[in-house]
DNA sequence: CAGACCATGTAAGGTGTTACATGATTAT
DNA sequence: ATAATCATGTAACACCTTACATGGTCTG
């Protein structure tokens, strides 16, 4: 358990709510940890046979079609909890968006206005997906309800600035 | 060249300005990409000699120490117009930080709120130091001076919301 | 001449993507 | 029946990190 790892705390994460097969995490990855950590049928499988092995989940029940029921084990529990408390969050997450930008000096200066101007479209367009999904869920004070909302502010106020930003940067190319 | 390899495209970005050996791009690298698009020496140098023997580089000039100095060809050239202007910015980055806090409520309450406090901690000293960075920062008016100041706006608004974003986290868990 | 810095490379292993492959069960 | 969905897996390849390895050149 050297660096990274995420994909592995996402799976211990969402069976901390309930247990679940492969191919359940897989859709729950799709709808809500799509944005924020995007995962493959490939990965995840081979990554639920690791976190087994390693005794952090357990096989609890199995149903038709070969399907296999994955509980959080407490190892798999505390796991989890010196994630969060005890492992720093990574500084810098890459960016090729913010790449390209350093770049932009060797187009004619319209096509560098059209690279902003096209980061404000889609930061505006991933604004109002946002507050369409916002609106389509059923706000609870459960766990998920309560965090799920936060990360999902998070996801407004950043499109907020980035087309701000985008808006500013245009400009003052003139 | 399938998806990202954004390395091999920051690469090419660095080499438009100038001929450069990896040992000069690693220094590159480490001082103004760090925050964008970190890299290892050994990814480097790996990258060049594929570079070189695809044609999007060449070797012009040899130096003490076995030195080589790349320059930028024509190909490499059309392909670092063809990245910045062809190609879609990957929608969203994976964020480990973003990942905890779908799973702060497996902890108590005072160690969530412990968590966010830290970013709003991290933000705040990383805002300083890019305050700190664009003072030393000579800008003039060539290329990497104004989108380089372009790209550390983006940065500051980004630590700014971060900040008070958690702030507002923590302070909606009460 | 010793230490700092310049300069490049290889190897092993983890992580992530795409494509391929297989088959069972349920609903129409 | 047949199509959609459920369900899991393997193989190949690209990318990234860490550690290991080697040696030349310059400065005090």
């Amino acid at each position: 358990m050297v660096r990274g790892m995420s994909l592995r705390h996402a799976l211990l994460g969402l069976l901390s709510e309930r247990p679940a097969s492969g191919y359940d995490l897989l859709k729950r990855f799709e709808t809500s940890l799509a944005n924020v950590w995007p995962a493959t049928q490939s990965q995840m499988y081979g990554e639920l046979t690791k976190l087994a092995a390693a005794g952090l989940i357990s096989v609890s029940a199995e149903g038709p079609r070969g399907r296999k029921e994955y509980t959080l084990t407490d190892e798999g529990l505390a796991e989890l909890r010196h994630w969060l408390t005890e492992t720093a969050p990574q500084r810098n997450p890459r960016s090729d968006t913010l790449l390209r930008v350093f770049f932009l000096g060797v187009l004619p200066r319209e096509q560098a206005g059209a690279y902003l101007t096209g980061l404000m479209e889609t930061s505006a367009k991933e604004y109002e997906d946002l507050r369409a999904l916002e609106r389509s869920v059923d706000w609870g004070d459960d766990r998920l309800s309560v965090y799920g909302r936060i990360a999902l502010e998070y996801g407004l106020r950043l499109n907020e600035m980035k087309r701000e930003w985008a808006a500013w940067a245009a400009e003052r190319l003139g």
